[in-house]
RNA sequence: GCCGUCGUAGCUCAGCCGGAAGAGCAGCGGUCUUUUAAACCGCAGGGUGAAGGUUCGAUUCCUUCCGACGGCACCA
């Protein structure tokens, strides 16, 4: 859709045109700048109050993001990625014609370079006395209001961007005047910066393994499926990074993680985005429970590195992550929360029934596991809001996992849980060749009625087990649910920079 | 895919039981000692997500469609 300019694009477009006859280049190759703002404001305190100083003469950037205009004085602010500084622009400084262009054809938005030096106004501000200045870029579209002021540390907002959804379609604007929004990524990058800290510390290799992949497999998802060319290959993007990695361990390599995308081609919500950022690792010779405590040290190194602190607000409730995880198996859990012993049920009809006695749920073409799972997503699930370990889990549901020894309905496997949301999973990954091939043939049964839920077996997996795999504990979590937690927002939406809509005209 | 709520100016919103589309901020023109949500005076700006329907008359009621949000379903 070609772009039609508005009236107010109209009067900036004009105001390009009045540049340019003045002589002034809007979109300049050349920039000068000796400071951040927030360099320019520390360089000032430092030295304030001593009368010896000489005047410390400065060239900051940034884009104009408010101004004053008091005739023959402008007070305005730029800001660039570090902060904001004030700009005291006097008319006797300037000149004439720079400061009539300054007040005409310079609008919010615009990014500009300015020379001074330092000061401090009447009303306590530290700001630029300015004696040159300079346009870097025009901008032609008006940002999005964001009217704020900083009062004790509090972003106090007079006016907002705010419409959900224009926010997301063009983030850019939303960055450009919320700052909190680009706090919000600041700290997931700090959080992915920390989680490589901790696994380079101990031993792991970070890898990269196909995104395109010709067999999918590692969870129970539907993939996006896609075809190359010249190959003429159907091809999948991957669901996990699972059975990769665990190749790498017969390759032997012994502590094994990668962070990257995975896709699913299922419904969104505030927890589920089409691709979202896994991480996954792998070490030799652990089972679950070394996993489990590895995990819990991660999760609280994280948030002592990223936050400060292990105690933080998410929504309604104040998760503390640095008391001791609770663990507690399945079957207790579900004992606790629904009050049913499902190993008083240990068919699937028989537990449909006792389900359903108890006006719980229970979908007609489930098989027990999956009942299993249904009542503990329903009825545990949402309570679990500080940090709980839930372990052993049916094994028809965890094909990929190691049996529990002398129990024929367990698997060693555990997920975590915080505010209510899955965060993680993990198992004692099975590495007999043998059990996995049956393990596969049995879920291709389970799933047998709906061809969307099919999942192929991949022999090439199996083979690379049959040159033996070292037993070893494996763990996957979602980095995007992470950085909800420690940002405190409430759709995984708000922390992807560009997450997935529906298809719009401008 | 289903159910519900919502979509009015660049931004944030108001608009009652159908009766001539409003405000603040932003913008434009002015005034103006170091102001800070600057202030003050004046001006302009939309035809209400789209398409239909009912009506003398629709932003208000109805239908369909588009999009967002929430919930459900889906999600070893």
């Amino acid at each position: 859709m070609a772009w039609e300019p508005n009236r107010l694009e109209q009067q900036r477009l004009d105001k390009l045109d009045r540049l340019i006859e003045a002589g002034i280049d809007p979109f300049p190759t050349t920039v000068e700048r000796t400071h951040t703002t927030a360099e320019a404001i520390a360089a000032f305190a430092a030295v304030e109050g001593n009368d010896d100083a000489d005047p410390i003469n400065v060239t900051v950037c940034g884009r104009l993001v408010s101004s004053r205009d008091m005739g023959k004085t402008v007070f305005a602010h730029i800001e660039d990625g570090f902060g904001r500084i004030q700009l005291f622009v006097r008319r006797a400084d300037i000149g004439e014609e720079s400061h009539l262009i300054l007040r005409k054809l310079i609008d919010l938005g615009d990014f500009i370079q300015a020379t001074g030096s330092l000061m401090r106004t009447r009303t306590g501000e530290i700001s630029i006395h300015v004696s040159a200045w300079k346009l870097l870029a025009k901008a032609v579209t008006p940002l999005p209001q964001a009217k704020e002021q900083e009062i004790d540390g509090e972003i106090v907002r007079y006016s907002a961007f705010a419409d959900i959804e224009e926010r997301y379609r063009q983030r850019y604007a939303d960055l450009a005047v919320n700052r909190d929004v680009r706090d919000v990524f600041i700290t997931r990058a700090k959080l992915l910066q920390s989680l490589r800290r901790y696994f380079d510390a101990h031993g792991f290799l970070e890898v990269e393994t196909p995104v395109l992949q010709p067999i999918y497999g590692g969870a129970a998802a539907r993939p996006f499926t896609t075809y190359h060319n010249q190959l003429k290959q159907d091809l999948y993007l991957r669901i996990s990074f699972e059975l990769y990695l665990k190749r790498l361990l017969v390759g032997g390599i012994e502590r094994v993680y990668e962070i990257g995308r995975d896709f699913r081609n299922e419904g969104v919500s505030f927890k589920h985005n089409p691709e979202f950022t896994q991480l996954e690792f792998y070490a030799a010779y652990w089972n679950y429970e070394d996993v489990m405590n590895f995990v819990e040290n991660m999760i609280r190194t994280t948030a002592r590195d990223v936050l400060g602190t292990m105690k933080f607000t998410y929504g309604d409730n104040t998760i503390d992550i640095g008391q001791p995880w609770p663990r507690i198996t399945m079957r207790d859990a579900i004992k606790q929360f629904a009050e049913i012993d499902y190993m008083e049920h240990t068919d699937a009809d028989s537990l449909r029934a006792a389900l359903r006695a108890e006006g719980i749920d229970a979908p007609d073409k489930a098989a027990w596991g999956q009942l299993v799972d249904a009542v503990f997503s329903s009825h545990v699930e949402p309570r679990l809001i500080q940090p709980t370990i839930v372990y052993d889990y049916p094994r028809d549901i965890s094909p990929l996992a190691k049996r529990k020894p002398g129990d024929g309905f367990h698997v060693e496997r555990f997920e975590y849980f915080i505010a209510g949301m899955e965060m993680g999973n993990s198992f004692t990954e099975l590495n007999d060749p043998i059990d996995q091939q049956a393990r596969f043939e049995l879920m291709q049964e389970l799933y047998a009625s709906d061809a969307d839920e099919a999942h192929p077996i991949d022999d090439d997996y199996l083979r690379a087990m049959r040159y033996g795999m070292p037993p070893n504990g494996g763990f996957g979590t979602g980095i995007d649910r992470l950085a909800m937690l420690f940002t405190n927002q409430q759709s995984i939406r708000d922390v992807l920079l560009f997450p997935h809509l529906r298809d719009r005209d401008m």
